[in-house]
DNA sequence: GCCTCACATTGACAAGCCTCGATGCATCGA
DNA sequence: TCGATGCATCGAGGCTTGTCAATGTGAGGC
């Protein structure tokens, strides 16, 4: 049971790093079960190879946006684990995937990221 | 195939934070095969709430390191699934044991950690 | 309407993971 | 030496996950 209180507190009066105010740092304070599991989840969605490559491609993309035609390729799998793969980011709230004409078009979610990035700050 | 001179660019002239100088983010290029596994063995270790129970309490500890008698009643697991648990958490580099007489203390290795972290780095 | 293309969904299989009881090993105190 | 304690390992059961072939769906183009 982690308070609110305690959530947003930061001792030793550090700056915070941009972004990370609402985001507290899961070595802090022990985490109680209900927020160790979403973030378990969230992880789960980042402990593939698959995955991780998917997000790479669409973070390293200039428009900031690829369509699903152009990941089977370079991931060597079949379309239907790509889109598989791209499903469990969506549900992670990792990615988000719009619909132009006949392709889909997948982006990345910079929030839900940082919110994991920040859960590992020590504290 | 992700060259080291891609790696180490850092854009726009922003200072970067301490310690990520080595540790490249994910998000900036395209990752290969090899890294991704890596990486994705290392968020598989975080995949797992009873997991990121233990390391918060291993970072909240005042002197930093806890023995396994004071975490299975925390974790509200058995004896076993808490050593089993500890002994993926050390193959993955995120903590590591030593016995003192019948006792063995755990503590977290920061440097994994902040490996895990950096690669969710934006670019 | 019909075909093609891009992507999602379904179903099935193998592999891996979480959990716990039983057991083994090392240490300590008597 | 013997029993008790703390932790690791083993083995098995049950569930989840990654993968692909087959199929479904929605959007053009003819």
């Amino acid at each position: 049971m982690v308070k609110a209180a305690e959530r947003v507190r930061r001792p030793r009066g550090a700056p915070a790093p941009a972004g990370e105010d609402c985001c507290p740092s899961s070595l802090a304070a022990p985490l109680d079960a209900d927020r160790a599991l979403e973030l378990a989840r969230g992880y789960s969605a980042l402990a593939d190879p698959v995955r991780l490559q998917i997000l790479s491609i669409l973070g390293a993309a200039p428009s900031g946006e690829v369509c699903v035609c152009e990941l089977v390729v370079p991931l060597g799998k079949s379309q239907p684990t790509v889109s598989h793969h791209l499903k469990v980011l969506g549900e992670a709230g990792l990615v988000e995937g719009e619909r132009r004409g006949k392709w889909v078009w997948y982006r990345l979610l910079p929030e839900r990221v940082a919110a994991l990035r920040a859960a590992l700050s020590p504290r």
